[in-house]
DNA sequence: CAGCTAAGTTAGTTGGGCTAAGTATGACCG
DNA sequence: CGGTCATACTTAGCCCAACTAACTTAGCTG
Protein backbone atom coordinates (compact mmCIF):
# COMPACT_ATOMS: atom_id res chain seq x y z
CA UNK A 1 0.00 0.00 0.00
CA UNK A 2 1.20 3.33 -0.38
CA UNK A 3 2.85 5.65 2.06
CA UNK A 4 0.24 8.30 2.65
CA UNK A 5 2.82 10.49 3.64
CA UNK A 6 4.26 10.67 0.35
CA UNK A 7 2.28 12.66 -1.79
CA UNK A 8 2.85 12.52 -5.58
CA UNK A 9 2.59 14.20 -8.34
CA UNK A 10 -0.08 14.50 -11.12
CA UNK A 11 -2.83 13.95 -7.66
CA UNK A 12 -5.49 15.30 -9.43
CA UNK A 13 -6.19 12.96 -11.87
CA UNK A 14 -9.09 10.82 -10.34
CA UNK A 15 -7.16 7.25 -10.52
CA UNK A 16 -3.77 8.35 -8.82
CA UNK A 17 -5.76 10.77 -6.09
CA UNK A 18 -8.07 7.48 -5.22
CA UNK A 19 -4.91 5.71 -5.04
CA UNK A 20 -4.12 8.22 -2.10
CA UNK A 21 -7.26 9.02 -1.01
CA UNK A 22 -7.51 5.18 -0.29
CA UNK A 23 -4.00 5.16 1.92
CA UNK A 24 -5.42 7.71 3.78
CA UNK A 25 -9.19 6.44 4.62
CA UNK A 26 -7.01 3.34 5.98
CA UNK A 27 -4.80 5.62 8.01
CA UNK A 28 -7.81 7.47 9.14
CA UNK A 29 -9.76 4.05 10.35
CA UNK A 30 -7.00 3.17 12.12
CA UNK A 31 -6.47 6.12 14.48
CA UNK A 32 -10.70 6.53 14.55
CA UNK A 33 -10.44 2.55 16.24
CA UNK A 34 -7.02 3.77 18.41
CA UNK A 35 -8.79 6.85 19.49
CA UNK A 36 -12.50 5.20 20.29
CA UNK A 37 -11.30 1.93 22.28
CA UNK A 38 -13.05 1.91 25.84
CA UNK A 39 -15.20 4.87 26.14
CA UNK A 40 -18.21 4.51 27.63
CA UNK A 41 -20.40 4.31 24.71
CA UNK A 42 -19.27 2.34 21.34
CA UNK A 43 -18.63 4.66 18.12
CA UNK A 44 -22.03 3.07 17.01
CA UNK A 45 -24.14 4.15 20.29
CA UNK A 46 -22.44 7.45 20.20
CA UNK A 47 -23.16 7.86 15.79
CA UNK A 48 -26.73 6.35 16.94
CA UNK A 49 -27.12 8.94 19.85
CA UNK A 50 -26.36 12.08 17.95
CA UNK A 51 -28.71 11.28 15.45
CA UNK A 52 -31.32 11.82 18.18
CA UNK A 53 -29.99 15.00 19.67
CA UNK A 54 -32.81 17.10 17.45
CA UNK A 55 -35.60 15.60 18.72
CA UNK A 56 -37.54 11.72 18.67
CA UNK A 57 -36.59 9.55 15.29
CA UNK A 58 -38.27 6.76 13.67
CA UNK A 59 -36.52 3.18 13.50
CA UNK A 60 -37.42 3.02 9.81
CA UNK A 61 -35.52 7.10 9.38
CA UNK A 62 -32.31 6.00 11.93
CA UNK A 63 -31.76 2.50 9.91
CA UNK A 64 -31.52 4.50 6.81
CA UNK A 65 -29.28 7.43 8.28
CA UNK A 66 -26.88 5.00 9.54
CA UNK A 67 -26.76 2.41 6.38
CA UNK A 68 -28.33 -0.39 8.45
CA UNK A 69 -30.88 -3.26 8.33
CA UNK A 70 -33.82 -2.72 10.44
CA UNK A 71 -33.33 -5.36 12.34
CA UNK A 72 -29.84 -4.19 13.61
CA UNK A 73 -31.52 -1.11 14.59
CA UNK A 74 -33.54 -2.94 16.78
CA UNK A 75 -30.57 -4.21 18.26
CA UNK A 76 -28.85 -1.65 19.39
CA UNK A 77 -32.17 0.77 20.38
CA UNK A 78 -32.71 -2.40 22.79
CA UNK A 79 -29.38 -1.75 23.77
CA UNK A 80 -29.25 2.28 24.24
CA UNK A 81 -32.32 1.44 26.29
CA UNK A 82 -31.31 -1.03 28.60
CA UNK A 83 -28.76 1.23 29.17
CA UNK A 84 -31.05 3.94 30.23
CA UNK A 85 -30.25 5.98 27.56
CA UNK A 86 -32.71 6.14 25.00
CA UNK A 87 -36.66 5.53 25.47
CA UNK A 88 -39.27 4.29 22.62
CA UNK A 89 -41.96 6.04 22.34
CA UNK A 90 -45.28 5.60 20.16
CA UNK A 91 -46.44 7.84 16.76
CA UNK A 92 -50.65 8.84 17.73
CA UNK A 93 -50.83 9.40 14.12
CA UNK A 94 -49.51 5.22 13.02
CA UNK A 95 -49.95 2.86 15.73
CA UNK A 96 -47.26 0.92 13.53
CA UNK A 97 -44.42 3.09 14.35
CA UNK A 98 -42.39 3.47 16.95
CA UNK A 99 -40.49 6.65 17.93
CA UNK A 100 -37.44 7.09 19.50
CA UNK A 101 -36.09 9.60 22.16
CA UNK A 102 -33.09 10.73 24.03
CA UNK A 103 -33.57 10.42 27.84
CA UNK A 104 -32.29 13.02 30.16
CA UNK A 105 -28.85 10.93 30.85
CA UNK A 106 -28.67 10.07 27.32
CA UNK A 107 -28.52 13.52 26.39
CA UNK A 108 -25.52 14.01 28.84
CA UNK A 109 -23.75 10.73 28.14
CA UNK A 110 -23.95 12.04 23.98
CA UNK A 111 -22.64 15.99 25.39
CA UNK A 112 -19.89 14.43 27.05
CA UNK A 113 -18.83 11.86 24.99
CA UNK A 114 -18.83 14.34 22.00
CA UNK A 115 -16.65 16.92 24.55
CA UNK A 116 -13.97 13.95 24.79
CA UNK A 117 -13.54 13.45 21.23
CA UNK A 118 -13.69 16.77 20.29
CA UNK A 119 -10.55 17.75 22.87
CA UNK A 120 -8.89 14.74 21.52
CA UNK A 121 -9.07 15.78 18.11
CA UNK A 122 -8.43 19.28 19.02
CA UNK A 123 -4.89 17.98 20.70
CA UNK A 124 -4.23 16.11 17.23
CA UNK A 125 -5.10 19.22 15.27
CA UNK A 126 -3.11 21.88 17.49
CA UNK A 127 -0.34 20.02 16.85
CA UNK A 128 -0.27 21.21 12.92
CA UNK A 129 0.82 24.51 11.69
CA UNK A 130 -1.89 27.27 11.34
CA UNK A 131 -1.50 26.44 7.44
CA UNK A 132 -1.91 22.87 7.42
CA UNK A 133 -5.28 23.72 9.56
CA UNK A 134 -6.04 26.05 6.87
CA UNK A 135 -5.78 23.47 4.37
CA UNK A 136 -7.58 20.75 6.35
CA UNK A 137 -10.61 23.38 6.55
CA UNK A 138 -10.90 23.83 3.10
CA UNK A 139 -10.96 20.21 2.15
CA UNK A 140 -13.59 19.28 4.86
CA UNK A 141 -16.43 20.44 2.05
CA UNK A 142 -14.85 18.57 -0.27
CA UNK A 143 -14.32 15.77 1.74
CA UNK A 144 -18.17 15.93 2.98
CA UNK A 145 -19.05 16.05 -0.63
CA UNK A 146 -17.69 12.58 -1.64
CA UNK A 147 -20.12 9.65 -1.73
CA UNK A 148 -23.08 11.90 -2.17
CA UNK A 149 -24.06 11.31 -5.34
CA UNK B 1 -23.76 16.78 14.90
CA UNK B 2 -22.84 19.60 12.85
CA UNK B 3 -23.55 19.33 8.98
CA UNK B 4 -20.37 18.58 7.61
CA UNK B 5 -21.57 20.27 4.37
CA UNK B 6 -21.72 23.77 5.94
CA UNK B 7 -18.45 24.71 7.10
CA UNK B 8 -18.47 28.11 9.12
CA UNK B 9 -15.52 30.75 9.42
CA UNK B 10 -12.58 30.29 12.04
CA UNK B 11 -11.80 27.12 11.08
CA UNK B 12 -8.51 27.51 11.39
CA UNK B 13 -8.89 27.22 15.57
CA UNK B 14 -8.49 23.92 16.44
CA UNK B 15 -11.22 23.62 18.28
CA UNK B 16 -13.98 24.70 16.19
CA UNK B 17 -11.68 22.55 13.54
CA UNK B 18 -12.26 19.47 15.47
CA UNK B 19 -15.96 19.73 14.94
CA UNK B 20 -15.46 19.60 11.26
CA UNK B 21 -13.04 16.92 11.30
CA UNK B 22 -15.58 15.27 13.86
CA UNK B 23 -18.43 15.22 11.39
CA UNK B 24 -16.64 14.38 8.26
CA UNK B 25 -14.90 11.38 9.76
CA UNK B 26 -18.49 10.03 10.69
CA UNK B 27 -19.63 10.50 6.92
CA UNK B 28 -16.58 9.13 5.65
CA UNK B 29 -17.34 6.28 8.02
CA UNK B 30 -20.51 5.52 7.16
CA UNK B 31 -19.74 5.84 3.57
CA UNK B 32 -17.16 3.55 3.62
CA UNK B 33 -19.17 0.97 5.01
CA UNK B 34 -21.69 1.04 2.30
CA UNK B 35 -19.21 0.61 -0.42
CA UNK B 36 -17.14 -2.26 1.28
CA UNK B 37 -20.44 -4.52 1.79
CA UNK B 38 -20.74 -7.60 0.44
CA UNK B 39 -17.10 -7.56 -1.24
CA UNK B 40 -15.38 -10.91 -1.17
CA UNK B 41 -13.15 -9.94 1.40
CA UNK B 42 -14.30 -7.95 4.77
CA UNK B 43 -12.59 -4.16 5.65
CA UNK B 44 -10.41 -6.02 7.96
CA UNK B 45 -9.15 -8.91 5.75
CA UNK B 46 -8.44 -6.91 3.37
CA UNK B 47 -6.52 -4.30 5.58
CA UNK B 48 -4.48 -7.53 6.95
CA UNK B 49 -3.87 -8.71 3.13
CA UNK B 50 -2.46 -5.08 2.64
CA UNK B 51 0.22 -5.62 5.56
CA UNK B 52 1.93 -8.89 3.78
CA UNK B 53 2.27 -7.12 0.80
CA UNK B 54 5.87 -6.97 1.15
CA UNK B 55 6.67 -10.05 2.75
CA UNK B 56 6.01 -12.11 5.20
CA UNK B 57 5.33 -10.42 8.84
CA UNK B 58 5.05 -11.62 12.37
CA UNK B 59 1.95 -11.78 14.50
CA UNK B 60 3.06 -9.72 16.78
CA UNK B 61 3.58 -6.67 14.27
CA UNK B 62 0.37 -7.36 12.56
CA UNK B 63 -1.93 -7.15 16.01
CA UNK B 64 0.33 -3.59 16.82
CA UNK B 65 -0.21 -2.12 13.33
CA UNK B 66 -3.58 -2.95 13.24
CA UNK B 67 -4.51 -1.78 16.81
CA UNK B 68 -5.46 -4.90 17.84
CA UNK B 69 -4.89 -7.80 20.19
CA UNK B 70 -2.68 -10.79 19.91
CA UNK B 71 -5.43 -12.87 19.99
CA UNK B 72 -8.03 -11.14 17.51
CA UNK B 73 -5.20 -11.67 15.08
CA UNK B 74 -5.14 -15.32 15.51
CA UNK B 75 -8.40 -15.32 14.26
CA UNK B 76 -8.40 -13.35 11.78
CA UNK B 77 -5.02 -15.62 10.27
CA UNK B 78 -7.13 -18.72 11.21
CA UNK B 79 -9.82 -17.47 9.17
CA UNK B 80 -7.69 -16.20 5.97
CA UNK B 81 -5.45 -19.39 6.09
CA UNK B 82 -8.87 -21.37 6.05
CA UNK B 83 -9.46 -19.66 2.92
CA UNK B 84 -6.17 -20.18 1.45
CA UNK B 85 -5.16 -16.74 1.05
CA UNK B 86 -2.06 -16.87 3.89
CA UNK B 87 -0.05 -19.14 4.96
CA UNK B 88 1.92 -19.57 8.27
CA UNK B 89 5.78 -20.30 8.75
CA UNK B 90 8.49 -20.09 11.47
CA UNK B 91 11.52 -18.22 12.35
CA UNK B 92 14.28 -20.21 12.65
CA UNK B 93 15.81 -18.14 14.93
CA UNK B 94 13.17 -18.18 16.91
CA UNK B 95 10.57 -21.26 17.41
CA UNK B 96 7.95 -18.85 19.24
CA UNK B 97 7.57 -16.83 16.70
CA UNK B 98 4.80 -17.50 13.83
CA UNK B 99 5.24 -15.75 10.48
CA UNK B 100 2.60 -14.72 8.10
CA UNK B 101 2.41 -14.35 4.14
CA UNK B 102 0.36 -13.91 1.14
CA UNK B 103 -0.29 -17.02 -0.87
CA UNK B 104 -0.38 -16.38 -4.47
CA UNK B 105 -4.06 -16.40 -4.37
CA UNK B 106 -3.98 -14.42 -1.72
CA UNK B 107 -2.21 -11.44 -3.61
CA UNK B 108 -4.45 -12.40 -6.35
CA UNK B 109 -7.66 -11.26 -4.10
CA UNK B 110 -5.62 -8.46 -2.51
CA UNK B 111 -4.98 -6.98 -6.29
CA UNK B 112 -8.31 -7.65 -7.24
CA UNK B 113 -10.44 -6.08 -4.26
CA UNK B 114 -7.71 -3.32 -4.10
CA UNK B 115 -8.48 -2.26 -8.08
CA UNK B 116 -11.75 -2.51 -7.43
CA UNK B 117 -11.84 0.14 -4.23
CA UNK B 118 -9.92 2.67 -6.36
CA UNK B 119 -11.86 2.29 -9.24
CA UNK B 120 -15.15 3.38 -7.20
CA UNK B 121 -13.28 5.57 -5.21
CA UNK B 122 -12.23 7.03 -8.61
CA UNK B 123 -15.73 7.70 -9.74
CA UNK B 124 -16.61 9.75 -6.52
CA UNK B 125 -13.65 11.92 -7.47
CA UNK B 126 -14.34 12.50 -11.42
CA UNK B 127 -17.31 14.02 -9.75
CA UNK B 128 -15.61 16.32 -8.22
CA UNK B 129 -13.98 19.45 -10.14
CA UNK B 130 -10.32 20.07 -10.86
CA UNK B 131 -10.07 22.47 -8.24
CA UNK B 132 -11.78 20.73 -5.42
CA UNK B 133 -9.37 17.47 -6.35
CA UNK B 134 -6.37 19.73 -5.79
CA UNK B 135 -7.82 20.99 -2.83
CA UNK B 136 -8.47 17.27 -1.39
CA UNK B 137 -4.77 16.55 -2.67
CA UNK B 138 -3.16 19.16 -0.38
CA UNK B 139 -4.71 17.92 2.99
CA UNK B 140 -3.59 14.47 2.03
CA UNK B 141 -0.18 14.67 3.88
CA UNK B 142 -1.96 16.49 6.49
CA UNK B 143 -4.46 14.03 6.99
CA UNK B 144 -1.74 11.64 6.74
CA UNK B 145 0.24 13.50 9.79
CA UNK B 146 -2.81 13.18 12.16
CA UNK B 147 -2.29 10.89 15.13
CA UNK B 148 1.35 10.22 14.51
CA UNK B 149 2.18 12.00 17.78
C1' DC C 1 18.34 -25.55 36.15
C1' DA C 2 14.66 -22.56 38.29
C1' DG C 3 12.01 -19.02 37.38
C1' DC C 4 10.62 -15.22 34.64
C1' DT C 5 9.42 -13.20 30.23
C1' DA C 6 7.76 -13.31 25.47
C1' DA C 7 4.88 -15.20 21.50
C1' DG C 8 0.88 -17.43 20.21
C1' DT C 9 -3.31 -19.99 20.76
C1' DT C 10 -7.74 -21.34 22.88
C1' DA C 11 -12.02 -20.36 25.15
C1' DG C 12 -15.71 -17.47 26.34
C1' DT C 13 -18.17 -12.93 26.17
C1' DT C 14 -19.87 -8.81 23.88
C1' DG C 15 -21.07 -5.75 20.02
C1' DG C 16 -22.56 -5.14 15.41
C1' DG C 17 -23.91 -6.58 10.99
C1' DC C 18 -26.91 -9.68 7.93
C1' DT C 19 -31.26 -12.53 6.19
C1' DA C 20 -35.56 -14.90 6.94
C1' DA C 21 -39.69 -15.15 9.11
C1' DG C 22 -43.38 -13.51 12.19
C1' DT C 23 -46.78 -9.88 14.07
C1' DA C 24 -49.55 -6.03 13.93
C1' DT C 25 -51.35 -2.06 11.79
C1' DG C 26 -52.70 0.76 7.84
C1' DA C 27 -54.47 1.21 3.10
C1' DC C 28 -56.92 0.00 -0.82
C1' DC C 29 -60.47 -2.11 -3.62
C1' DG C 30 -64.30 -4.80 -5.11
C1' DC D 1 -67.44 -3.99 4.77
C1' DG D 2 -64.19 -7.56 4.40
C1' DG D 3 -60.16 -9.52 2.00
C1' DT D 4 -55.73 -8.66 0.44
C1' DC D 5 -51.59 -6.29 0.09
C1' DA D 6 -48.10 -3.18 1.98
C1' DT D 7 -45.60 -1.05 5.85
C1' DA D 8 -43.14 -0.88 10.38
C1' DC D 9 -41.04 -3.40 13.54
C1' DT D 10 -39.38 -7.39 16.21
C1' DT D 11 -37.54 -12.04 16.87
C1' DA D 12 -34.43 -15.67 15.85
C1' DG D 13 -30.34 -17.46 14.10
C1' DC D 14 -26.10 -16.80 11.72
C1' DC D 15 -21.17 -14.72 11.00
C1' DC D 16 -17.39 -11.40 11.77
C1' DA D 17 -14.53 -8.77 14.89
C1' DA D 18 -13.11 -7.06 19.17
C1' DC D 19 -11.97 -7.96 24.14
C1' DT D 20 -9.94 -10.53 28.57
C1' DA D 21 -8.32 -14.61 30.97
C1' DA D 22 -5.89 -18.61 30.98
C1' DC D 23 -2.84 -21.97 28.80
C1' DT D 24 1.34 -23.68 26.16
C1' DT D 25 5.73 -23.41 24.45
C1' DA D 26 10.20 -21.32 23.88
C1' DG D 27 13.88 -18.17 25.10
C1' DC D 28 16.57 -15.80 28.74
C1' DT D 29 18.95 -15.06 33.00
C1' DG D 30 20.67 -15.40 37.68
Amino acid sequence: MTDPSTPRPGQADPGVLAEGVSAVLRHLVLLLRRTTAGQPVTTQQYAVLGSLEQGPRRMTELAEEHAVQLPTMTVQINRLEDAGLVARGADPADARVRTVELTGEGRDRLLAVRRARIARLGQDLAALTEKERATLAAALPVLAKLGRT
